[in-house]
DNA sequence: CCCTGATTCGC
DNA sequence: GCGAATCAGG
């Protein structure tokens, strides 16, 4: 596979909206996430940050402590023939119809204002990190049950009475079942709902 | 172990 | 220019 326009400009894209290099080799296919990042880099949009806020860029200086001297016994593994991609057996055919985009209506989260109870543990955590997790079911995957894997969150929102219900579905963080977000949320320290008033 | 991007360097 | 191998974190 080359770098033709339209790949470029999906990988500019992607990179732009934060999708990792390994999301954006995946869905371009026919390259790994290496190529993506040095293709990023020979483009030079390497950080997608720009803001001029506090996230400063690399303070580089001096490069060149890496070790030169390279052994490298005989680990050539030759032509490694990739194309494995041990995904999960998806329903993976021929169609090119990889992300939905789920062009849904956006859907009220909140049906009404009553009790809804059934989120775990919505109840006496930092306000702050409330917030973050409102956010992010907001911008989740909203997947179902049966897109779940090892690697989406698996935070349920919304009530599974209704058709208001999805699971988070973001990367999830490493061993957790849930995202970042969530996790936070449902790993609570004990000290936090130590006191719990009952 | 999973993942991320960054860099090097032979091709 | 390309990207595998490697490095350096999280």
């Amino acid at each position: 596979m080359s770098w033709t326009d339209e790949r470029v400009d999906v990988l500019k894209k992607m990179w732009g909206e934060g999708q990792s290099a390994s999301q954006i080799a995946k869905e371009l296919g026919g390259v790994t996430r290496n190529a993506v990042i040095g293709k990023v880099h020979r483009l030079g949009l390497s950080n997608r940050a720009g803001s001029g806020g506090g996230k400063s860029a690399a303070p580089k200086a001096d490069a060149k402590p890496k070790a030169p001297a390279k052994p490298k016994a005989a680990p050539k593994k030759a032509a490694a023939p990739r194309e494995d991609e041990i995904q999960e057996p998806k329903t993976e055919s021929a169609s090119p119809a990889p992300q939905p985009k789920v062009p849904h209506a956006r859907r009220q989260i909140i049906p009404a204002g009553q009790p809804l109870p059934p989120q775990p543990s919505a109840n006496e955590i930092s306000p702050e990190v409330l917030a973050k997790v409102n956010e992010v079911e907001k911008t989740a995957k909203k997947i179902t049950l049966m897109e779940l894997t090892e690697k989406t969150c698996k935070w349920p929102v919304g009530d599974p009475a209704t058709e208001q219900f999805w699971f988070c579905g973001l990367a999830v963080q490493q061993g957790k079942p849930y995202c970042e977000a969530h996790v936070s949320v449902a790993f609570q320290p004990m000290s936090s709902r130590r006191d719990r008033r009952r």
